[in-house]
DNA sequence: AATACTATCCGGTACAACCGAAACACTTCT
DNA sequence: AGAAGTGTTTCGGTTGTACCGGATAGTATT
């Protein structure tokens, strides 16, 4: 399966990861830590920066906001976000917390846009953040409805503890996503970011394949019993307008 | 000076660039419009998509979120960005407008940020969207305070015209950003969008460097002499309050 | 079923990526 | 000032791999 898939690609995307990452670096440095010859990562910048996709600055290299474009011109074409447009400042308002429509890509749970209620936390959320699936209540809402294979596949592939609630059980698992089927929306309790409670409903479209999730997370100390019903009731209702805006748009 | 800088790399990010500008593709219509056969573009993407930064969705390729997360990291490092970060929700309140910052790379404006007030047109205006300098407030705003050197060489590129009322005179440019130097704040009026009048005032350091432009947009018909200088005003007191951030944090 | 199209696989060859080494640019010491 | 250290850039020969033509498999269209 691995032939051999153009190692310049890999290695110039490689380098902007490390670029991203770091937010920037010299040469020198970048060779260090990919252990790659020095000339060689010269060599390399030397294209990206001609691409437009790097930008050096004095011996510094950065990741341009090319990034940033091509990202935002995807985001915008995906119809997901169009049909949740209005709905997320809603829900940040009703629930004063914080609100974020994710997608699933790459076995992951990819965060497309965040908007923060009046009493909303700090958290390090910003659109393109990924986070496992099964740490999230997001990301549980969407395997719920995913194929049972893909599930299996992404059980093999072993879940990850993120913080000591995380779920590695791959029975607990299978048998939450059969509670989030039955009453409509998924819980995280401090699974990913310990003292947080997240509440998510999936979006669904026509054929009943999963489109995203929107999520809602807020501080253990405020989401009581009561509370948590009240935002799932709002979280779903958002889910379904959204679903509604999907089909008829 | 373009001495063969890794075909690989701009191959790769040519093949981004056309996915993205279209949304998406399939292998034999990227080969198509790239003029390069089927069987080495199949490649490229799958290398692509081994990365993470391209997905595959049954033979329709598209750009990944993977440049959003990148996109969004580098911006958040920028301390402009930080800097401003009220900034732009105040100007849009008080002037019910357009609001954007841009900073300058690689010879263009880049939209870093976008705020719209209560009254705002719908501009398609998004981070990481670019435009040539010479044609907009923001950019001119920019130009005034680059060495002279600078200046003369992107003169030297030809300036492009965009609309009619684009300034496609070196002297008149010149001219114009003598004037932006003298009262403070750059218009432009219809030069990059027929209709739409632009103010922006420059962002400086305490080196006197420029970081940026903080620009509000408007149609011709609201922004009338008295309107402007009032936005003018606003504008650059932002710019000034951004200056003050940026120094002493 | 036959046709047309596109995606994918394969493998030999030409060529460009690769990297060692040397030149160059800057600092930072003595 | 000179020397030594640190990091960047240039250069060119070799070697590995990107490249693409052609074959095959897969999918849609008639």
């Amino acid at each position: 399966m691995t032939n051999t898939p153009n190692r310049s690609v890999e290695r110039a995307f490689r380098i902007v990861d490390e670029l991203s990452e770091n937010g920037g670096g010299r040469a020198s440095e970048l060779a260090a830590r990919l252990e790659m010859p020095v000339s060689t990562v010269h060599d390399y910048l030397q294209a990206l920066v001609e691409t437009g996709y790097v930008t050096a600055e004095d011996k510094e290299y950065r990741t341009s906001t090319r990034f940033l474009e091509v990202g935002h011109r995807q985001r915008h074409r995906l119809e997901v976000v169009k049909a949740v447009r209005d709905e997320l400042a809603t829900v940040a308002d009703e629930t004063g917390e914080h609100v974020t429509l994710l997608i699933e890509e790459h076995d992951q749970a990819v965060i497309l846009a965040v908007q923060e209620g009046p009493d909303a936390i700090n958290l390090f959320a910003y659109p393109g953040a990924r986070m496992p699936l099964h740490a999230t209540a997001p990301g549980k809402a969407m395997l719920a409805h995913m194929d049972d294979g893909r599930v299996a596949e992404l059980v093999d592939q072993g879940l990850v503890e993120v913080t000591s609630r995380t779920v590695t059980d791959p029975d607990v698992l299978l048998e939450q996503l059969e509670t989030v089927r039955q009453r409509g929306y998924a819980v995280d309790e401090g699974e990913r970011i310990a003292g947080m409670v997240c509440i998510a409903a999936p979006v669904l479209d026509k054929r009943e394949q999963i489109q995203g999730a929107i999520c809602v997370c807020g501080p253990e100390s405020r989401l009581g019993e009561t509370r948590r019903e009240e935002i799932a009731e709002v979280v779903q209702r958002a889910a379904n307008v959204t679903q509604v805006n999907l089909d008829y748009v």
